[in-house]
DNA sequence: TTTACAGTCGATGGAGTTTGTGAACTAACT
DNA sequence: AGTTAGTTCACAAACTCCATCGACTGTAAA
């Protein structure tokens, strides 16, 4: 009964989540550094390369990260990207936010909803299977995928002597 | 220029699911159709009012549910759709595993994952986020989102006699 | 035959993605 | 110290795909 504002955003707790391909590039790539950093940083061509990213693109995902304190960057020869923090404090959840209010900040439910019967009925579900999705990703560190990767037998390039350098 | 060729694609498990504008068409536009139906088919127009869809494009998506079975449309002067089945016999699951399919099949995780990076750790996560989700999805009928609806108070054009017809 | 719809094809626009060019910064080398 | 080279950062143009719109065709009732 109670007629609502139309324009009324999603944008209460600031939760924003889309499942884009940006966002699995961010994971990607933070998972990347986690486990390839050794003594120096991991620079981005390294990473575009070993997962298959677009290079341009990737740079503007690890900008987007390092200034949301999650990765920090490192400036000239011998450069790259390093965490920002310790991989177990690292969660999927965060990645997600962030990329998620990026451009557009519509969240993984975007929809004007504009019914009676959409804000009634369809809107709680969306917001549900949102809500139900971040907080699995917000159960997972960037340490619990290293060592799973670690176990399924995953190389890493800081086990590898620096003198294979290509 | 197709450079498809690059990732494979994720195809496999036959289940698609995209949380985009499609599918909360669709939904919506099901949903409506329950909701309202009185003794004539509900006409697209009439959804795409009530529901705030652009009209075409609604069509678009009405067609692809006629197909699958779940609406059907009646031609001709006080035309247009029904259910194809009661409303307790469809799932929201059914209508986002069909969206998915429809265009590309690339399901909510669409990412080729070159990596063993990826494919090891990534992989089974974003499989187990979608699957949590269709699960979700398939355990609410439109039957039930018509009593939320009801409960709700929103009213339904088959409650208001004919001659209101504009 | 006319009319009111559902169905189909093609064109347009915008968001997300990809790529290009150049700046700012810093380590290493002369 | 000054210069050079290898990076990250910043801005912007080009491309791609989906949502949107429009016009035309098919069908069935009046």
């Amino acid at each position: 009964m109670a007629k609502r504002a139309l324009g009324q955003r999603a944008s209460r707790t600031g939760e924003a989540m889309r499942l884009t391909r940006k966002l699995m590039f961010a994971i990607e790539a933070v998972l990347d550094i986690a486990y390839n950093t050794s003594d120096r940083p991991v620079q981005s061509s390294e990473i575009a390369e070993r997962q298959g990213i677009p290079r341009r693109y990737l740079e503007h995902v690890l900008q987007h990260l390092v200034r949301a304190e999650i990765l920090c960057g490192v400036r000239g020869p011998r450069g790259g990207y390093r965490l920002a923090r310790e991989r177990r404090r690292i969660f999927l959840g965060e990645i997600a936010r962030l990329i998620g209010e990026l451009d557009g900040s519509i969240s993984l439910f975007e929809k004007p909803v504009g019914s009676a019967l959409g804000q009634s009925v369809l809107v709680p579900i969306w917001q549900n299977l949102h809500e139900r999705a971040l907080v699995q990703l917000d159960a997972i560190s960037i340490e619990d995928l290293c060592v799973q990767a670690r176990e399924a037998g995953v190389k890493s390039a800081a086990d590898i002597p620096m003198d294979f350098a290509i």
